[in-house]
DNA sequence: TATGAATGAGGGTTCATTCAT
DNA sequence: CATGAATGAACCCTCATTCAT
């Protein structure tokens, strides 16, 4: 175990709680499995981390900062409100569906208080870009005058609700493209045609 | 303290139980908070409830059942497609911001297996009922063509995402009526005028 | 639930306990099924006995009772001493074949000191019989003279042996007749011959 | 209390264990009191056995296994079958005397199942045992022919008598020597004397 | 750094016994 | 006599955390 350095091992750590607290949930994993699969000693946990709810937030904060980052660097060259509406949903379900465990902590969890400061940053981040997004759109009359605040937070339960059905109810997720095509022509039969 | 009435105390448990679920989540939530909580001791617990497994089922049980009953009452009469999906958007967000700690168990909870095929046949049941509006719809020309299904799931997230919201982060929360004006307008500025 | 007597409700406790005990054991019995399968309410069972010990004592009693009791009545005629053991050995292991049940009692029971003044007193009066035997043989010059303590001993124990491997070894158990066939001649090839 | 080596603790639970076992039981012993026992915290107990079940087991495979070794070892250069059987039955007697706790789990043990199996494994090996020595006495024409099966049962069942004995009735037991002496020569006076 | 044996509080569950009706 | 809901101590077991090595 001659690591250069104690960063891989303690990579080693986040990797390995990653696999276990998708298995089990954050509260039903324990400590030796997460050492067991990490390749390390109980005891080695808590030099790299103090608790295993730091362990937890450790991660949490790692997933929830490195989604906004990716996302808001997917967005950021384009500027038609319907392509960057459609790219941020697009990448939102894309991300969710290919790197599943990464999305663990963005609901619930069993701990109702787990976090939650951190994670009312990511979603006011979150909501902050649908936000921008739908601003800019009005300004270039490519969307309609409309209670901004309110269809960005739509649009956001839209896909937090996204998240849920991915592990609970596969048969639930919707596409991203019918999504954005409810979202910009609605659903009524657009009258005098 | 012996009742008559073991119905009675059944009661007085699963209402102790919504509370002390809702406060700690079904795994933290202890047999022994339960009891106090119940007034009762905690062997008397399982004179009404197999296990603390059982118990949670029966809540959600419960729970699930009671909600599609009052929501299908609530929609019976309603025969415009456009005032049953407002019907059902507003009864969904207004019973579950009135009775919070009915949804307890509406999202992915801390054992993720945990009532899963009963949550999924709720889901179910209430995705057919926003099916059935927008089917109704199309056929009466109110709503354009469209995919249903996809719509539907759409739609669902949506309240789902709100389920979430209620719990872990208030601000997020929209209102009914503009969910139901961003559905049936869409976004996009009607072209040509 | 209208009995002539309380006499008969005991009874079917004690047919029940008898039943229970026979299936779990006295320690994982419980008061409960002892209840049910006698048709009676839990506390009913205290009306009629102080407590589960009392119950298990009240059932002891009366099988090592009867048991003597009608193994003195089988022998009371028999007044030859080979007729007489046989009788004794062939009574015991029929007995125990027949009805298991009543012997449950009659091995190192769960609690070690359960009845087991009770038990002595039992065991002391069974060696009684054989060595009773054993005497009247000698005087009557059918057996040889020898240690008459020690040669009951050994009876008794062989015999308390078959009431263990009823329990857990039916493939051990022997039958009267090469039991006493060999207690008879011995092992030995006689020399002589 | 870190010990280097677990192995020894370990040992001092088996040790804790058959002295807890011997006072109370297999049902009645609890944990604490064996941890307590074996100077050692209760979970540490599940640091070595699984459960209460696998550290009865272990304990009973250790007692038999290591027993009937003991008294294969004993027997392998006497060829004589008398003294064989001399040594079988001075040799059982003795170590069931000299070391009783080991003899714990030869009876019906609290469950009636408990380690079942493994129990009649033993049965059959020491059943075996005995069954060589008569076999072999016949063949030497030392013992005259008869039923080995049965006898070897009777045999056995004798010794198993007498484990039982050595628990609750102490003033029950017989010497190895009359026991030879009875079986060797039988009871009945010879004829033609 | 790293180990893994050890701790002990705390959780779910059972069950003999009591007692108001 | 009879009921059965209620009690609460006690059991088995888990697991985050510590610490001597």
């Amino acid at each position: 175990m001659n690591n250069r350095s104690g960063q891989e091992t303690r990579e080693r750590i986040l990797d390995a709680a990653r696999r276990v607290f998708a298995e089990h949930g954050h509260d039903r994993a324990n400590m030796r499995l997460i050492a067991r699969s990490a390749g390390i000693s109980v005891g080695g946990l808590y030099l790299y981390f103090k608790n295993k709810e730091d362990l937890g937030l450790t991660l949490l904060r790692e997933s929830l900062d490195e989604f906004n980052r990716e996302t808001r660097e997917f967005l950021k060259d384009i500027s038609d409100p319907v392509e960057a509406l459609r790219g941020f949903i697009t990448y939102t379900i894309t991300s969710a569906k290919a790197r599943k465990e990464r999305f663990l902590f963005h609901d619930r969890e069993q701990a109702f208080s787990f976090g939650l400061e951190m994670k009312k940053k990511f979603f006011r981040e979150r909501r902050k870009m649908i936000e921008d997004i739908i601003r800019d759109g009005i300004e270039k009359k490519v969307f309609r005058p409309c209670e901004v605040t309110e269809v960005t937070r739509i649009i956001y339960n839209l896909l937090r609700g996204f998240f849920l059905s991915l592990f609970i109810d596969e048969e639930a997720l919707f596409s991203a493209e019918s999504c954005l095509d409810l979202l910009l022509r609605g659903l009524k039969k657009e009258e005098g045609n």
